[in-house]
DNA sequence: CTAAATCGCGCACGATAATGCATTATATTT
DNA sequence: AAATATAATGCATTATCGTGCGCGATTTAG
């Protein structure tokens, strides 16, 4: 049996068992003790398992992997992204913001759709990486580790010096009075600088961010040109928007 | 029977079997295991097949998850990158390029170890988001998506506007007399610029990476503080690197 | 605090790999 | 078709890897 195998093995056998004995494999495989613990330290080194003394336990699947991000309610978020790529024209020059949401429409984003974005998300980055024919240009800034954006005076400098023709803004808060509202007051800083670059303005945003308000208003609903959500713009939920002169998609 | 035959022949196994033993196969097609050796070398080199002692292995197929990076030669990566942790030095300025050996190198990295870390890789901004005391500003530009850095006049700019303490520089390739070389014309640029604003240059780099040459130069060995590999210090395969008078861990 | 279990390290040995070299097969040129 | 260059193959040698064992150090449990 190769090294490689028993890696395999032992991986696959804390999809059912809790916790691997070292003695207790090394008789079921009718290896030595030894092998059995060098594996177990290299498995820990790679980050794959933890060790204590005389067994091995699975890593809390809890995302152990940086990289993998969890969309929640991504059905319905999959539905915005889906209407929202109407929006989208050859060519254009596009301001992407971050967010879950901007995140599932980028996934559906064609991938042979050709046009210059600009973003401080890593995450829309890293997705939009996959595009050959999208020049992709990363606003660089000082790291928000939660939200995974740039952010700082050189980010609102650099936007300060673009002309985009659209921008699609993720959002925290949506309200019918109060527009678009942010949590963190250096990211609301950032949309209305995003918001100024840009010809139109493609709000995304599912129902639950509506009719809640965080600290630092963005701008008034009169700024934006369409509010993308996966409800029906009939729905009752969105009616208000409607009836102040939103145009909702 | 042909060298093509063979290839074709093991990588048409693949289909059916999940492990190729090297002498089980040369007895199969009885030939000599050097040339089944060879044949498994040239398709891992290729890419297209995973190479452990004693046999090979098909690739898994990689994930269409974006955000999956596979590391090749993780298990050599660890090491270098362990031996690169002894050059951490809490509240650093630190430069870090991009690469899979950094990537490795940035998952050692203790998780409360703080310092400030300039990078241009967005993998690499992606694994140090998770430290909650790095400083993490990354340098914003156009996306070069082959190699998921930031490349053009704007790197430049803010690269030589910043001191560093030290730059953790990945390789394309290491060779005594030519250097640290590099494939991409604007990469070798923006390292060029990096080593220019830090202190010391630590390179960490695989020793499948010593001894070949690219068309960019970088820099001489004499700018380099320190290699760290994945070889002991005193092997032959570095000991012209020692013997010019670089500094090997 | 003591005893038992477990661990890490160095060493030895067999298996597998890499390298240089001679030989044979294949491709290219004239 | 013959001559020559180029690539592929196998063998011998040396290097590297993986594994088990022994021993002292470390950890756990009572």
């Amino acid at each position: 049996m190769l090294k490689k195998e028993r890696h395999q093995f032992i991986m696959d056998k804390f999809k059912n068992v809790e916790k691997i004995n070292t003695i207790d494999l090394a008789l079921e495989l009718n290896i030595s003790e030894d092998t059995i613990r060098r594996d177990f330290n290299e498995l820990h080194n790679k980050g794959l398992i933890n060790k204590v003394y005389g067994a091995a336990f699975p890593l809390k699947e809890k995302s152990n992997n940086v990289f993998d991000i969890t969309i929640i309610n991504e059905d319905k978020k999959i539905i915005v992204g889906q209407k929202a790529l109407s929006f989208l024209t050859e060519g254009q020059v596009i301001i992407m913001t971050g967010g879950t949401t901007n995140l599932s429409f980028c996934k559906l984003i064609p991938i042979d759709f050709s046009a210059t974005i600009y973003t401080y998300s890593l995450p829309i980055a890293m997705q939009l990486s996959q595009h050959p024919n999208i020049e992709l240009i990363f606003i660089g800034g000082k790291l928000q580790k939660k939200a995974m954006v740039t952010v700082g005076i050189d980010v609102v400098q650099v936007l300060s010096k673009i002309r985009a023709d659209v921008c699609f803004l993720g959002v925290s808060s949506l309200d019918v009075n109060q527009g678009l509202t942010e949590m963190g007051y250096e990211v609301s800083i950032i949309k209305k600088e995003m918001i100024k670059a840009s010809d139109k303005v493609i709000v995304l945003a599912t129902s639950d961010k509506i009719n809640g308000k965080m600290p630092h208003q963005v701008c008034g609903l009169d700024k934006i040109d369409a509010i993308v959500t996966e409800l029906n713009p009939k729905s009752s939920r969105i009616k208000s928007f409607v009836e102040a002169g939103a145009r909702v998609y």
